[in-house]
DNA sequence: TATTTTTTTGACCAGATGGACAACTATTTA
DNA sequence: TAAATAGTTGTCCATCTGGTCAAAAAAATA
């Protein structure tokens, strides 16, 4: 009499987990982890709550997994930066992917933003884990290109979080960004960030 | 029959009014305004539910009065800012100070940072208000600095919006900060960043 | 001290919310 | 096409939470 256990995902539940993710990711970034409300994810993507209770199991669960998958890519940039390229341009170019994620990106960093704020309760283990590594793998070298001389002497990390905080501040504070910039444009708002961020990193980083 | 209004505030009225006031800013950047209970707040500075709400009509009005009084502490510093220093000096004492407010204000950096992360919905008013003025009037006088060839040319608005976010990334995302720099001494961190800061921003600002 | 006013609290309420579950429907598989 | 499995939903429940209220306690006032 025991049942078989169903172990591959069918299509519909493929399909549905990716339809509550993308909706419960809308939600979480606009009203954080309690704000939220399965009702609300539940009107988001056009399913009934307990239909969502039938794909995951708890409200936290959900929410662990959005973050979860969205972590990964979170980090990704940072690896990219590559020890064969020319030290100034590499670094730039992670500046500029930052801030198109920023861009395109923008609930991804705001539930980012809020989950860190609020003390990183689920997050706490991967960020002294493979965060930590990747990020002290790249102090590593950043240290190298200072000992040869290929960008100015400044603290690694510090210059790791001073690009985190500019670039992301464009997503996470947009609406103080918005209320000061008068009524420019979208789009020009974030030619003329790039425009200051790269002026500002190739100043702060010419070697002397 | 009329009952005689009252008017002035007693001393108990006071003090127990700043004593919410001190826990409801602690429970809120903890938890937001959404995660934050009464009873949570009542636990924190040891008063029963009730009570509370005898002081305060609602918990929206808690959170409204915690942010107003906050908020002019916390465009103050640029006021500071003044046309007679020296240009770089003054925008470099105005990092200081807001890196300091970091230091010793992060409950309040967290709070803020939280409303206008999800929207700034009792903020929008004051942002498009009084804090527009201040950044207007200061972008105008570092405009006038760049004009007359003191600070190197760069975004007004950018630049100020490089210094929140480079200071305020030191309260608001403090449990990544110590997560990535091993063990380190609080007070190491903020010395670092100081220098780095000022390094940094020296460095961008030195006209050509 | 007597009276009035302010402060405190236990008990209670209504709505919101996370979640359980049985019954029902749709899809897959044999 | 019949049986088995997967998917869906209406209904219900327990808990949490903001907020009320009347009565008691404490403090101020006359």
């Amino acid at each position: 009499m025991t049942k078989v256990i169903q172990i591959k995902q069918t299509r519909i539940q493929r399909e549905k987990r990716l339809l509550i993710q993308k909706a419960a990711l809308q939600v979480f970034s606009e009203f954080g982890l309690r704000g939220a409300t399965l009702d609300k994810i539940a009107k988001a993507c056009g399913l009934t709550k307990p239909n969502i209770l039938y794909y995951y199991s708890s409200k936290d669960e959900i929410y662990t997994e959005v973050l979860q998958s969205l972590l990964d890519e979170w980090i990704r940039p940072l690896k990219d930066i590559s020890e064969n390229g020319d030290p100034l341009t590499e670094i730039l170019k992670y500046v500029q992917k930052k801030l198109t994620m920023s861009k395109t990106k923008k609930q991804e960093s705001k539930l980012f933003a809020t989950e860190i704020l609020h003390g990183a309760p689920l997050t706490q283990n991967i960020l002294a884990g493979s965060l930590k590594e990747t990020v002290d793998d790249k102090v590593k070298l950043l240290n190298k290109w200072i000992s040869e001389e290929k960008i100015a002497p400044v603290d690694p990390y510090h210059l790791i979080f001073s690009i985190w905080s500019m670039t992301q501040h464009y997503a996470d504070f947009d609406v103080q960004v918005y209320s000061l910039l008068n009524t420019k444009k979208r789009s020009r708002i974030f030619r003329d960030a790039e425009d200051f961020l790269l002026t500002f990193f190739t100043r702060c980083l010419k070697p002397d």
